[in-house]
DNA sequence: ATGACAACCTGTGGGC
DNA sequence: TGCCCACAGGTTGTCA
C-alpha cells in the first residue's frame, strides 16, 4: 500500500494524537509479521511516554523516554488513532492504548509490515539505506555518478533502497514519464544532464503526493482515517492501454523485475 | 559486486 | 454465478 508519501501523510496524521501521552498497554493480537514481534516490545513500550515522530525511508520511527519503536506498514499496512473502545476488525493486530483512551492501531492484513523496538539509535535495518529523496544530497550529479557502469534498468536503479530510499513503483513510474526518460534504459547510459531532470521529477511528483495527503489506490488511509487524493493526478501508472496525456499514444505496459512498468513510447526515450 | 528471482501473505478482480 | 489464476503500494535473502 504505501509509498513514502503515504508513510509521511500517516507520520503527520498521528504525531499530534500521540505526542505526550503514555503507553497504558500493549496488545499484540498476531505477532507474526514480516519479522516476528519480538517479546521484549511489549514489556518495554508500556508505561513509555512518546516524545516525537520521525521517518527514514518507509519507516516510522517513534521516539519514547525509554527507547524508539521502528514501524513499517509493508504493502498493506496502515495506522490510524481511534478510541480504545472500538471493537477490533480482523487483521487489526496490534493496538497501542494511550492514557487518553485511545489507542494507535496497526492493522496489516498482508503483514508485510513490521514492529521493532530500538534500544539505541540505530538497527540493521537502517545501516545501509541511500539517501532521502527529498534531501539535498538526493542529486542528478548523485544518481549519474552511482550509475557509472551498471547496467540495471533505471526504473531498478531508481527503486533500490541502497540507491535512494522511497520511491516505490507508483512514483518511479510517474517520474520516468515525467523526466521522458524510458524505464528499460540501462542505468549506466542515462546522461547526466537526464539524472538532473529525473532527481527534480522525482522530489516534484513526492512533494506533491505528499501535499495531497498520499495516493488512496483501493484502501489507504492516513492517520486520521482520510484517504488520499493524488491518485486523480496520476500520469501514467494503472493507466495501461489509456492515451498519454501529451501525445495521446496508447500508453504501454511491461513488467520490470516482477513489478508493473508503465510508459508512453514516444514521450520516454 | 551485480543482477535475477523467489519468498513472505491475504484480498480482489478479470477471464473463462 | 462461480472458480481459478494473476497480480497488488515492499523488502529481504539466496543464488549464479
Amino acid at each position: 500500500m504505501p509509498e513514502l508519501p503515504e508513510v509521511e501523510t500517516t507520520c503527520r496524521g498521528i504525531a499530534p494524537h500521540i505526542i505526550d501521552r503514555q503507553v497504558v498497554a500493549v496488545i499484540i493480537r498476531e505477532a507474526r509479521l514480516r519479522w516476528p514481534i519480538s517479546g521484549h516490545l511489549e514489556r518495554s513500550l508500556t508505561g513509555a511516554r512518546f516524545l516525537g515522530v520521525r521517518r527514514r525511508a518507509k519507516y516510522i520511527l517513534i521516539d519514547t523516554d525509554r527507547g524508539t519503536l521502528m514501524i513499517h506498514l509493508g504493502m498493506s499496512g496502515s495506522l490510524r488513532i481511534m478510541p480504545a473502545t472500538a471493537p477490533a476488525l480482523f487483521h487489526d493486530h496490534v493496538d497501542i492504548v494511550l492514557d487518553d483512551h485511545l489507542c494507535l492501531r496497526y492493522h496489516d492484513p498482508r503483514r508485510f509490515g513490521s514492529m521493532h523496538w530500538l534500544e539505541g539509535v540505530s538497527h540493521p535495518l537502517l545501516d545501509s539505506l541511500g539517501p532521502e529523496p527529498l534531501s539535498p544530497s538526493f542529486s542528478g550529479d548523485y544518481l549519474y555518478h552511482h550509475s557509472r557502469k551498471r547496467r540495471i534498468p533505471v526504473k531498478q536503479f531508481i527503486m533500490d533502497g541502497k540507491v535512494v530510499v522511497g520511491v516505490g513503483n507508483i512514483y518511479a513510474n510517474e517520474a520516468l514519464f515525467m523526466s521522458g526518460i524510458h524505464p528499460k534504459r540501462a542505468s549506466g547510459r542515462v546522461a547526466a544532464v537526464r539524472y538532473e531532470s529525473l532527481v527534480g521529477a522525482i522530489k516534484e511528483v513526492l512533494a506533491n503526493a505528499i501535499e495531497q495527503g498520499g495516493t488512496t489506490l483501493r484502501d489507504f488511509v492516513g492517520g486520521d482515517g482520510q484517504p488520499g487524493y493524488f491518485a486523480q493526478k496520476l500520469r501514467v501508472y494503472g493507466r495501461q492501454g489509456k492515451p498519454c496525456r501529451v501525445c495521446d499514444t496508447k500508453l504501454r505496459e511491461i513488467r520490470q523485475g516482477g513489478r508493473s512498468t508503465v510508459f508512453c513510447s514516444v514521450c520516454q526515450r
